[in-house]
DNA sequence: GCGCATCGTTCGTCAAGACGAACGACCGAC
DNA sequence: GTCGGTCGTTCGTCTTGACGAACGATGCGC
């Protein structure tokens, strides 16, 4: 239990000052409200230790924060990417194009695209990492998304959420379309 | 400790089953790879103890899925919302509309909405809770989007994240401009 | 069949996480 | 100024998480 990369507890301790300071509580008070002990609080705050789940989930209720938030450093800044501008995904075929607009976070699974398809052959995907969903709202045109056995059809303003971990689909029935992806991992 | 609602141990205990399962590795070389031993982690796929940060982190890294997942209980199925159906968020401007798509699941924050909005004037929101980060792609029209102080013009296909925690915006420039908005807690 | 390796579970032991107490610092009321 | 309350830090103690060892079960090769 020495080598593997291990849990970020700096960013954890960071963590639990910055929302400390958001709700503006003592660290006496947050202590006392997670039900734990305050000198327990003090070493996480100092990075020292490491807690059990049941210590920092009570935090995180207590500070009203998602439990993975604990885990994350950094707040991303103002980011604009103008359409055809962007890492687009490899793709074999030209007429399916998907253009990464926001990354996924560290340890986090989310990807934000934006794909434009042309009418051609089926875009079959192999399914993914088993717990993938996959959200796509269509913004142009016409398209047959969703399970490989089952696709919908979708037009502007429609939306589908549906497993990524099994074999899916992405069918464009009208030239130019475009529609907004997101890839998450629940 | 023993008042706040706890960390769910019985999901926690199912997550690392099924994820152990699917990479078709026992449970000695899961413990070996994670460098913890096996009789740890055979309590806790028993659902017995409280495991620590770091333990609960290396067998994330193990399993090769994001840490937040093994908190995470259930799938979801394949689910449509058509353009104009789906609860919309309350508003007293009737040119502009939010529409949820996809709320959040449990102990994570994001949510995916459809916006929809008219020439008017501006939506200024007052900052969300701290670290909110939104990200709009811009399907239809035009809008100025972003920090109440520096917005941006978006045409269809752009893309902009930004700080929903501080004083933001959505104009409209053009009729019936539409939007997908994906809010997300960091 | 036997021997070996690996498995998952249970058990006893150790050390670190979490506890409560003590302490000096700070603040507000008198 | 003193007093009381609260603060965050440090310390000693207790409890339990994680350890390695032992065990019976299983599978494979000979």
């Amino acid at each position: 239990m020495s080598q593997s990369p291990g849990a970020p507890l700096a960013v954890i301790a960071a963590s639990l000052q910055r929302e400390r300071r958001r709700t503006g509580l003592s660290l006496a008070e947050v202590a006392r409200r997670a039900g734990i002990a305050k000198s327990t609080l003090s070493q996480l705050e100092s990075g020292a230790g490491n807690p059990s789940v049941e210590t920092l989930w009570a935090l995180s209720v207590t500070l009203d924060v998602p439990f993975a938030q604990l885990f994350e450093p950094n707040r991303p800044r103002v980011r604009v990417v103008r359409k055809g501008e962007g890492p687009a995904v490899a793709s074999e075929r030209a007429d399916y194009v998907a253009t990464v607009l926001s990354p996924s976070p560290p340890n986090a699974r989310r990807d934000v695209y934006l794909v434009t398809a042309q009418p051609g052959e089926e875009r079959a995907s192999d399914p993914h990492m088993p717990g993938v969903v996959e959200h796509v709202v269509l913004s142009t045109g016409r398209a047959l998304v969703g399970p490989a056995d089952d696709p919908v059809e979708l037009a502007p303003g429609d939306y589908i959420a549906y497993p990524g971990d099994l074999p899916h689909t992405f069918r464009a029935l009208e030239p130019d379309t475009m529609a907004v992806l997101v890839s998450e991992h629940v």
